[in-house]
DNA sequence: CCGGAGGCAATTGCATGCACTTTTTGCCTT
DNA sequence: AAGGCAAAAAGTGCATGCAATTGCCTCCGG
């Protein structure tokens, strides 16, 4: 939510507070289950702890941060369960933007999909992560912006937001770059020549595929949480 | 979000804050545009401004009010654009929960849904509006719970809650009742025998007939409010 | 009569202080 | 040595205070 403000170069502590510490959960800088200690990251970030405190309640609302009245804020845990329900809504979240996307993209937005598409390609070949990974997030922003529907487009970078923690794992797995390229391929066909149907079921089928190459990582790598903010 | 906390009895005034004034949102008693004063707020609750201003922060972080930097908070309006896409929104979303609820369902919760909903057949005939607004929100919610998907379900919820406002008026038309019923009927008819397309389609196609209802509404009510939103 | 500069009141933003709750530590008991 | 209890330490929750920004009102010049 509150897509616009995210845009905007706040010059609020609160504003300033809410961007660093969601980036660093959502980065994985900071783990879920991590304390979140407001004298702490008052020093941290040099200001009091007022604004940390908004801004951790801001953070809770959004559901990132989980607090327990009197005991402190946590990064957020999500179970397994939650995650797969993450990821399930995530799904249907795409496979509504592609739908939409199909019917309603612009000429121009068509145009600058498929062009950016075919120029990730190269990445794929240079085996190029870091930067596939960005036109990969680029990718799937013009979906979002292209089913020209304000709400759908805040739920969905929402809850890609929250998953994103638990999606960087992924592109260690070989063949990944490949595999992705060619779902994003038949999302833009299905795209360019207007199928609704058919985009809607590449994207699901997608994030699914997505989904199962996190849920490996998200299995083990929870344990080792107690880490301190510096 | 949050949805395991709104259920508790929370102790902490922040969170009373934010009950207190998002209810008053979502139930019409503060319109959108209108001005919310943190000094007033916190006079009106009697608590210090700490948490109204807390309390502020998280209703922009949920979409329900806007906030201008140093130029203080009013509760949020949406643009009939915004507005538009928002309903769009909530009958793919129940169209989602819909065609899960037909696929996931258990027994219980198939008879649970079912018997409610005839048993609101009675107020129909009464025209009992009141009582069947409370059934209505049940049986939504129910459809919700039976998408077993937590993510879609709180992602639900908080749309219907934006949506909540301008959602009221529509029970002013008449033959509103019947109509809604029948529509009802329909998915429930779906989900029992486990047609999940149709449940889909109908959930849809309610939420769309809802939707235009209330834009008339929208149309007209909302401007002696002070729209100098940009 | 209109438009703009300056000052004042009102309001927001953040820091600090204090009370209360939880957690930890250290001692005593068994 | 283990368990439990109490006091201290740490940390949260809210109130209050002060600086800074905004919006308004006035007054002046054109």
């Amino acid at each position: 939510m509150s897509g616009k403000h995210s845009l905007i170069r706040s010059g609020t502590t609160v504003d300033q507070m809410v961007r660093a510490i969601g980036d660093r959960i959502v980065t994985g800088y900071l783990r879920p289950g991590e304390k979140l200690d407001e004298t702490s990251l008052a020093a941290r970030f040099d200001v009091s702890r007022t604004p940390v405190r908004e801004a951790l309640g801001q953070l809770s609302a959004m559901g990132l941060v989980e607090r327990r009245p009197n005991r402190g804020a946590i990064v957020a845990v999500v179970t397994q369960e939650h995650l797969a329900s993450m990821f399930e809504s995530m799904a249907e979240l795409e496979a509504i933007c592609a739908r939409f996307s199909a019917e309603r993209m612009t000429a121009a937005e068509r145009r600058a999909l498929e062009t950016e598409h075919q120029a990730s390609a190269r990445l794929v070949q240079l085996g190029a992560e870091e930067d596939y990974e960005y036109f990969n997030t680029e990718f799937h922003s013009r979906l979002y912006r292209g089913a020209h529907n304000t709400h759908i487009h805040d739920l969905t970078v929402m809850t890609r937001s929250r998953l994103a923690p638990f999606r960087r794992a992924q592109f260690m797995l070989p063949g990944r770059l490949a595999k992705s390229w060619q779902e994003h391929d038949l999302i833009v066909t299905a795209i360019m020549r207007g199928d609704s149907v058919a985009a809607g079921k590449a994207a699901r089928d997608h994030v699914s595929i997505v989904s199962e190459a996190s849920a490996v990582f998200a299995a083990d790598d929870r344990k080792p949480i107690r880490r301190d903010v510096a």
